[in-house]
DNA sequence: CGCCCCATGTAAGACGTTACATGATTGA
DNA sequence: TCAATCATGTAACGTCTTACATGGGGCG
């Protein structure tokens, strides 16, 4: 089986949420914060059709309100299982390296797909690779910032000070989720 | 003239700096913070004709030393002009969107082409461009952090604290140029 | 001699972009 | 009836990925 894009995994998860046709897809890739990923029809329906051809979703026609037809696509269950699979593997710091964007994703869907508890897993796993990846990012910084010119150690810090909030941010959402849970535990219901 | 990706500016610049090999930009794809551009000789090395047939830049053939040849590229006054304009193009929110890294190469480079005090210019660019789109993504919060599960609520507050913070680096760059000029100004040399 | 590093490149395939095509329905 | 919106798709093109090919030089 060949690696899937993110645009791919993106279509997987909104579809988890929700069945949706080609065309819905494109509406939430142009209006909400996913503008990130293509809203144009030549990136969407080709990768849905490849999703199809992997077992991943099924699309059915609905032919009914007199509008032209539109096909629902909705998960398999080894799109689901795909789905999973690539949201509760472990952060590498590799996986860091061109930005959260990709782990964000996995972490939004999180919730809906493998549960609070694992949402978690997945920040905590999250936390130690950026113990990691930030270490040699200041290893880095420190053998540049005394020979790069003014811009280019600004630009450097720059990294560095985004990722230093990517941390903070992961210990606060960790702080979030694990008095949610207390709160579950202690409270009557 | 056809567009250039990302990849092709970051070689001008990296040309700009010091005349290199393909093997040697290889190099510093692989072993710096530029990690985030491919360093596999599939992507470059078509790069690098691109740009050659489009008269940015030009290759010499170095036969000295006993090994291969290596050919080593330098950027013509054409490529430095193409540079510069791409470097001192204002900054608009869209550029904002898939993630601050466009504009952080342009910063980067920005010092040694186009100057400090045209640096202090990109920035406050930069800085305009924020405040709009700093403007939409809280309004998108507002809209859906009563509606969305918790993971995709802290998802979405992970990318406006990362947004956040590059504002508050760009203030701290704007002041660290403008201490510069002032100490030029003002102290003998 | 075999292996690794220098150094350059090509080929096949996947993916995204832009632009175009189609056709039905709704509303001015 | 004309334009806009709903809804799906295709074709050409450019770029990146992965993998392979080539060939010289230094070293054990």
């Amino acid at each position: 089986m060949d690696a899937i894009p993110s645009l791919g995994y993106a279509l997987l998860g909104l579809l988890q949420q929700k069945p949706s046709s080609g065309y819905d897809l494109r509406k939430i890739f142009s209006s909400t914060s996913m503008r990130t990923y293509s809203d144009s029809p030549g990136a969407i329906y080709p990768a849905l059709q490849r999703l199809e051809k992997q077992g991943l979703i099924r699309g059915a026609i609905e032919q009914g309100s007199g509008l032209r037809r539109r096909q629902v696509f909705r998960l398999t269950s080894k799109g689901l299982a795909e789905l999973k699979k690539w949201i509760s593997s472990p952060v590498a710091s590799e996986n860091l390296v061109s930005g959260p964007q990709q782990v964000m994703l996995r972490f939004a869907f999180s919730e809906g797909v493998i549960g609070a508890a694992a949402s978690l897993e997945l920040l905590c796993s999250l936390e130690a690779a950026l113990k990691t990846y930030l270490a040699n990012l200041r290893a880095e910084y420190e053998a540049l910032k005394t020979v790069a010119p003014t811009s280019g150690r600004l630009a450097f810090e720059c990294g560095l000070r985004g990722t230093e909030a990517l941390e903070k941010w992961t210990q606060y959402a960790i702080a979030t989720y694990k008095q949610q849970f207390k709160k579950i535990r202690g409270g009557a219901r």
